[in-house]
DNA sequence: CGCGACGTTGATTTGCCTCAACGATTGTGG
DNA sequence: CCACAATCGTTGAGGCAAATCAACGTCGCG
């Protein structure tokens, strides 16, 4: 059932087979359908979410009503509100499943009982974190280094199969433009 | 000499004595004149620098030549290319000191004998981590979401005292817009 | 069938960039 | 110590890329 999870996490790390039982002990699963919510504004944030199938997005809503996609998540990805998760403060983000989505998930009120059991899934986790991390600094290399119209050639090059997953209007709100724009550079393209 | 560093430290974890010695037996210490590199572009990043006093910027240089700045940097706050120093590949950045600079460090080769001999380092790093990947979905959703009006105004209200110490050419540059526009929305602000 | 969600296309507007000139300040070498 | 250059900030004119606004087409679904 959490196949995906350990041997994404033998990729970082070798657990003995008590750790990664002991850690699969840890585990919730829970099963989304299109549209459904892991979080809403204002809630705490409770799970470190792992995507076993599916994919979700994190967003917020931005004064003029429209909804800012900051971040997707799809097979083998990490996605929870950090601030939110650890501080236990309300979280100003939404995270939705975009299609039927299932994954795996650790409370934040027994993530500390996990460390301490399994240390080297807290260096799974670190890790996980430094990779998180120079995603967001390259992330903002291209938002600042390209325009619109090459941020969206850039992606497609990278995600050619996840272009196709989505909404056009999810992936233009992601690159930071407009639907309406999102179509002129697709008409250029042919 | 490091005890602004083992002061942040144990704002997250608490060491014993034993184990602070044995975290600051790993540290080294340089001292940089404005101006000078702690990376240059097409190096590898053996170092996860802390601030013990100064400023450090972080930026690559654009196709058209202009220095883009992703990141600052100042007193208690941490500074590598986790990608170059964690892999151990060449860096896409600079990492320069704006100001004269004392900063403590950790070299790569040495970071998982740290981690071995106090667990703690790694937990605190872990900690670390998801603060400035929490910092950087924050830092996203003000791109998106306000106005480059908007994010100086901001970004002058979270952090006064870090505007004037400054130029505002990188100021300019860190927010995404030119010193020409900076320099208007501060002739609009009077 | 009819409605709502999604994508396309064109006309118009606008916010910011580019380019250029100028002032003020700092630093440097004769 | 002064002259000069270089760096940094300011201001204005003009241009352009993307947003906005609006209308229309199409598909899927209740």
């Amino acid at each position: 059932m959490f196949k995906n999870l350990t041997d994404h996490i033998a990729r970082f790390v070798s657990l003995s087979e008590d750790e990664q039982e002991i850690f699969v002990s840890y585990l919730k699963y829970k099963h989304l359908k299109k549209n459904g919510f892991l979080l809403e504004e204002g809630q705490v944030c409770h799970g470190n979410y792992f995507i076993l199938k599916g994919c979700l997005r994190l967003y917020f809503v931005k004064d003029n009503g429209n909804k800012q996609i900051i971040q997707f998540a799809i097979e083998n990805w990490w996605m929870t509100d950090y601030t939110s998760f650890e501080q236990k403060i309300p979280s100003g983000f939404f995270i939705q499943a975009i299609e039927e989505t299932e994954v795996a998930y650790i409370e934040s009120s027994s993530q500390y009982d996990l460390f301490d059991g399994v240390p080297k899934i807290e260096r799974y986790f670190r890790l996980i974190l430094q990779k998180y991390h120079s995603a967001s600094l390259m992330r903002l290399q291209y938002i600042y280094d390209l325009t619109p119209e090459d941020r969206y050639r850039h992606f497609y090059g990278l995600f050619p199969q996840f272009v196709q997953r989505i909404p056009q209007y999810m992936l233009a709100s992601y690159l930071g433009f407009t639907p309406e724009f999102l179509s002129k550079i697709r008409a250029k393209m042919i």
